[in-house]
DNA sequence: GCTAAATGTTGAT
DNA sequence: TCAACCTTTAGCT
């Protein structure tokens, strides 16, 4: 579900089909039942992406914020909308079409300074026009703490998550265990110039591909879903490049997978 | 049918 | 470092 790529696409999306509309909102779990009351029939100004957050700009100073966490997701639809099936905590609607969230870790609603807290916290998110390499890399390389595990701090880079951190570590054959501060700025540059690629095709796929076809197994019938990463969740298979069994362990409360054969120095 | 794990973050210990 | 939170799904029985 939702590492960056996914935020930016629905914020594509939502922008597409609700901004510049009045739009309906109802919780029909209940949960948000205060917040959407108060933003229901207001006109959708914008919708803004950030790392894993997504802000919607109601006007009046009402930002509704939304962040997914591990589980949360948006179902869209065409009108009529159905009953809401399950745990609905928000549904959007315009006379066309609907969109319902589950799950979310957050969906609240925030005032300017509400919004400017949120931010505060992030560090450059790759898929913005304000990404910035090198403020990435100062914050890169400020951090002692393992490379691995700097690079799921948002405060760091906003957006990137265990998928990505796992995969563009691999493409860098960078070892997750050495200081940040330790790789150099050139490594540091080349990362940032890898996630915003790999983000960008993620936006466009709509999921997280990062083999490239040559490393994906031969076969005439349809790709399969495990083939789309070098070492996420491959847990004691074989390295796609130098057939070294993938290895596995916990880095920053996350599941790390790693190839120690083309990452040196990561014995663990 | 049950359990564990999952592309996440926060707040307490 | 760990539990809590929110929900779905894969992999067991």
């Amino acid at each position: 579900m939702p590492e960056g790529h996914t935020i930016h696409r629905l914020a594509k999306d939502h922008t597409a089909h609700f901004v510049g509309r009045s739009v309906r909102l109802t919780s029909p779990q209940g949960r948000f039942a205060d917040g959407a009351r108060l933003l229901d029939g207001r006109a959708l100004l914008r919708v803004e992406p950030y790392g894993k957050h997504l802000f919607y700009d109601f006007g009046a100073e009402r930002v509704l914020h939304v962040h997914l966490g591990l589980y949360g997701s948006f179902t869209p639809g065409s009108q009529p909308a159905p009953e809401p099936r399950g745990l609905v905590r928000l549904r959007l609607e315009t006379s066309e079409t609907y969109v319902d969230l589950r799950g979310p870790t957050a969906c609240e609603l925030l005032d300017p300074a509400g919004v400017a807290r949120v931010r505060d916290r992030l560090g450059p998110d790759p898929l913005r026009r304000d990404g910035a390499a090198t403020e990435f890399a100062r914050r890169l390389l400020r951090r002692s703490t393992p490379l691995g595990a700097a690079l799921m701090d948002q405060a760091v880079v906003a957006g990137v998550g265990n998928v990505y951190r796992a995969e563009s570590l691999f493409l860098l054959r960078l070892s997750p265990f050495v200081p940040a501060r330790s790789i150099g700025e050139q490594h540091a540059l080349a990362a940032w110039a890898l996630l915003q690629r790999l983000l960008r095709a993620g936006v466009r796929a709509g999921r997280i591909v990062t083999t490239d076809p040559a490393h994906r197994a031969r076969r005439s019938g349809p790709a399969r879903a495990d083939d789309a990463h070098y070492v996420y969740r491959r847990t004691g298979l074989q390295c796609r490049v130098c057939a070294t069994p993938v290895r596995t362990e916990v880095m920053a409360g996350r599941n790390l997978h790693w190839c120690p054969g083309c990452q040196s120095g990561s014995d663990g």
